[in-house]
DNA sequence: TTTTATACAACGATCGTTTGCGCATTTAAT
DNA sequence: ATTAAATGCGCAAACGATCGTTGTATAAAA
């Protein structure tokens, strides 16, 4: 038979004393008599009671949790951030409810709303591909909710964790040219995107960094693992001298190692390839694919510290960086 | 400025009426006239008036929230899972709250207490590796909240959705047997694991169907990517006539191959490999790897279902089976 | 003995919403 | 004109907990 959860009252219709005395003997305030508390506190005990957080919440009007929004769950990117926002939210004596836009502005617009019924207490979030008007967000800041943007942010004055694509980019190419590439090709993430921009500025300035003249032809965009098929076969085709290539995600990067071999040439003895992310398929395939760690679990920290800071106390906007991280592989040996 | 959010109180005090008239006439009651209705209603969406989901929690008991607790998010076949449960919530009305446990048991018993506190409507769970107690899911039947395990399930009489190892395996081998092989080695899980046995089961079953001898020597359990390189090796040096191998999990499959090719033998040409899961991971590397699709958005779906019958209506604990789906790659041309 | 602290509990409002019941007022039926 | 039945709305309790205020014994001081 099912019973219902034990209340507050339940107790103090027991025990026969009033409804705040039990509250006061469980929080052992200072009005209340040892003898009354311990009494309380042990029925309390062998009944199993457990405050009911929702009622908490309602009186309070904090719901003690934290609201997290990614485009998508199935990445490892995405968990590892989810993961390290957790640590802390724990920490910290929050929950997290963890919502999936499944990169739609239209479920980005209803899960902003969700967070306003259910009064989170504030919101990390790495937007959809789709979204670029930023309304929705401006509501949750009227009603106080505080928001950290992380990885996917918006070009506004607001708090936001971004990694360092640039100096991600720009140790890559750099790595790929001390172990002796000259011919760099870049497969780029699109330069409306805001990671695709900066990772070709990092790639770039490495090359200018060391009086390798940048060729328009070396950079190609593209997007799935079967462009980088295609796309890099017709690059080591067009450029006999071709001897690295610098990815901008890791399946763009083994896609091109497959090509590469298809090719009859070798990695890395003929052309060294580095990817980007860390993701699992990195490490496993053949070559190991050199990349660059994103260290999704430090941002989510970053980003959860950041956002318990201000819902503390109201302060002015911050940007944090989290820094890339050289991961050395086979493809660039 | 921080304003609150509006009350149905606020409506009430700016129209002059009383809350309760308010409410009904934001809920279409026959009792309301039309004029008052049309008046409430408009200024409702005038002030962006949004319900407050704790209070309704508070009265009706009922959160419409799913818990979903996983041992892990950084897994492909958990993400997944999760894509499967949302999408049936979404479509019902729900949100999910999804929790991690870590693998730790510890974390488990605390998840389990804050599904209580928050009072969740029901559960859907994949245990932790560490637990082997299930007390602290008695509780939450006691007290009416329904729940759903999947993957790693009690051998108990609960609700619970499993994949057909049995079968996956089974297809899997079979699969290897006609494609020519006739010494085939299985990389295991611990057979103290459930998938781990009943994935043996459908490995000797097929190899029994087709008149091929079970050798013990060629069935070696084995856990990480690391292992897998080092135990393939291993077998391919002890076993001239090997030329099937029939994976735990995709990490494996993969380790395998990459022990295949460095012995100087290929892939699928003189060893055919096939793996378990379709991560990500099997799709890219070269040659892409045969495997076992679990289904896992599939499961999901399942579990949600299975899950909001039970809340509907006390009903006898269901088991149910997501069939195996083979996915042919190079791996076993 | 009366006054004044002090200790201990109870009362009741509150958070935002729903809902059974009752009370006017209007409309329809006799 | 009188009664009965709708119609439209408000009151107040309830969900579970907190907390400021108030009440009442008891003990200490005058």
């Amino acid at each position: 038979m099912i019973k219902h959860q034990v209340t507050i009252k339940d107790i103090a219709k027991i025990l026969g004393i009033s409804v705040s005395t039990v509250s006061r003997a469980l929080k052992d305030h200072p009005d209340i008599s040892i003898k009354t508390k311990k009494v309380v506190q042990d029925l309390a005990k062998e009944l199993q009671y457990r405050p009911n957080e929702i009622a908490l919440s309602l009186k309070s009007r904090k719901s003690k949790i934290i609201g997290i929004i990614v485009p998508k769950l199935v990445h490892h990117f995405f968990s590892s951030v989810i993961e390290g926002i957790e640590n802390i939210a724990y920490e910290n004596g929050y929950q997290v409810m963890i919502y999936n836009s499944g990169e739609s502005y239209e479920r980005e617009i209803q899960l902003s709303s969700s967070i306003l019924n259910f009064r989170l207490d504030g919101l990390i979030i790495s937007m959809s591909k789709e979204t670029t008007d930023f309304s929705h967000f401006d509501k949750l800041d009227q009603y106080g909710i505080p928001i950290v943007f992380f990885d996917r942010v918006p070009d506004l004055p607001v708090n936001k964790v971004i990694f360092d694509d640039y100096q991600g980019a720009f140790d890559a190419v750099s790595h790929l040219i001390k172990q002796g590439c000259r011919t760099i090709a870049h497969l780029s993430a699109s330069e409306q995107m805001d990671i695709g921009r900066k990772r070709i500025e990092g790639y770039k300035a490495a090359l200018a960094a060391n009086n390798i003249p940048f060729n328009a032809d070396l950079l190609k965009e593209c997007d799935t693992f079967e462009d980088a098929v295609l796309i890099a076969a017709i690059l080591i085709q067009d450029n006999p001298h071709l001897d690295g290539i610098f990815a901008v995600n890791d399946l763009t990067g083994i896609g091109a190692t497959n090509a590469i071999r298809q090719s009859g040439r070798r990695v890395p003895e003929d052309i060294k390839v580095i990817g980007f992310t860390n993701e699992i398929s990195s490490a496993v395939c053949a070559p190991s694919l050199s990349t660059v760690d994103q260290r999704g679990v430090e941002m989510g920290e970053v980003a959860c510290r950041l956002l318990l800071e201000s819902m503390a106390k109201e302060q002015p906007s911050q940007t944090k960086v989290v820094k890339a991280d050289l991961i050395l592989r086979n493809s660039t040996l």
